[in-house]
DNA sequence: GGGTACCTGAAA
DNA sequence: TTTCAGGTACCC
């Protein structure tokens, strides 16, 4: 459950369950994890636990159970596309199916469960090398100005729907929000990215904050499906507007929802509501 | 830029 | 059996 939202919905639930727990273990059981040590993070403390771009951090503090270097260090997930943190108040956890890896806190357990194996974890000395480059769209920095800059400098041949994936100019859309945003913004996914007017801008950008906020008021959009009791699930399913809707009446004009393929993903789009010069 | 690869599972 | 899935790294 992988966009901004639902990574700040994690990082915000985790927040308060794992501060100031000691960590006593970790244990990998995905190959693809075997960097991680437990060497490294054994003794440390848990501190804050923040968004980062999507990536989950958790600052580790020196002051547990051994000495270790003052400085903190950084545990950074990337859950990509099907992974899930786990919070389990039982030192002897039950491991759900596609569990990689998991970390011994006192009085319980923090576990990474990722059926696609996709998602990435790393031990970090400095959370620099872990800072992305694009701008978080939430940040009072993102401006209109900023946004209409960003826009166009460089990418402005770019589909509006590709624009908005690159992680490299705004973090934290993925392929759900891009298209509800749009709708929001009434613009067409297809239309050439550098090529916005400025009202067309302050539509995307008062969209890009509106959807977002929504998601996060709801925890997120979980496909339930796979449901579990420890899991986090928001709502903001019941509240999509186009996204996985194809065929169904547009909430705003009754015409159909349309779905078209770009770079080998879906965008699910208005035609009527989402018009524009291409 | 676009295509492909990385993985696994669910649904069509 | 085939297609699709919330992401991104790497190839020309």
């Amino acid at each position: 459950m992988p966009e901004l939202p639902e990574v700040e919905t994690i990082a915000r639930q985790l927040a308060p369950v794992l501060h100031g727990r000691g960590v006593l273990g970790l244990t990998v059981l995905d190959p693809r994890l075997a960097s991680l040590s437990a060497r490294a993070l054994a003794g440390r403390r848990v501190g804050a636990v923040q968004r980062l771009g999507k990536q989950v951090v958790l600052r580790l503090e020196a002051g547990g159970t051994r000495r270790v270097a003052a400085a903190p260090r950084w545990l950074v997930v990337h859950l990509r596309m099907t992974g899930r943190l786990l919070w389990q108040p039982d030192p002897q956890p039950t491991l759900p199916r596609h569990t990689r890896a998991w970390w011994g806190l006192e009085g319980g357990a923090l576990v990474f469960v990722d059926p696609r194996r996709f998602g990435t974890v790393a031990l970090l000395e400095d959370l620099e090398r872990a800072r992305p480059r694009g701008l978080d769209p939430l940040a009072p920095e993102h401006s209109v100005e900023r946004l209409a800059a960003l826009l166009a400098g460089g990418g402005g041949r770019q589909p509006l729907k590709a624009w908005l994936l690159r992680q490299d100019r705004l973090v934290g859309l993925g392929n759900i929000y891009a298209s509800e945003i749009l709708f929001a913004a009434r613009l067409d996914p297809r239309r050439e990215a550098g090529r916005l007017g400025h009202a067309e801008i302050a539509r995307l950008h008062a969209a890009i904050a509106q959807v977002l906020s929504a998601a996060i008021a709801h925890c997120g959009t979980t496909f339930s499906d796979f449901q579990d009791a420890h899991g986090v699930t928001g709502s903001y399913q019941d509240y999509l507007r186009v996204y996985q809707r194809e065929g169904l009446p547009c909430s705003r004009c009754a015409a159909p929802v349309r779905r078209l393929v770009q770079q080998q993903r879906s965008t699910f789009y208005c035609a009527r509501c989402q018009r524009g010069a291409r």
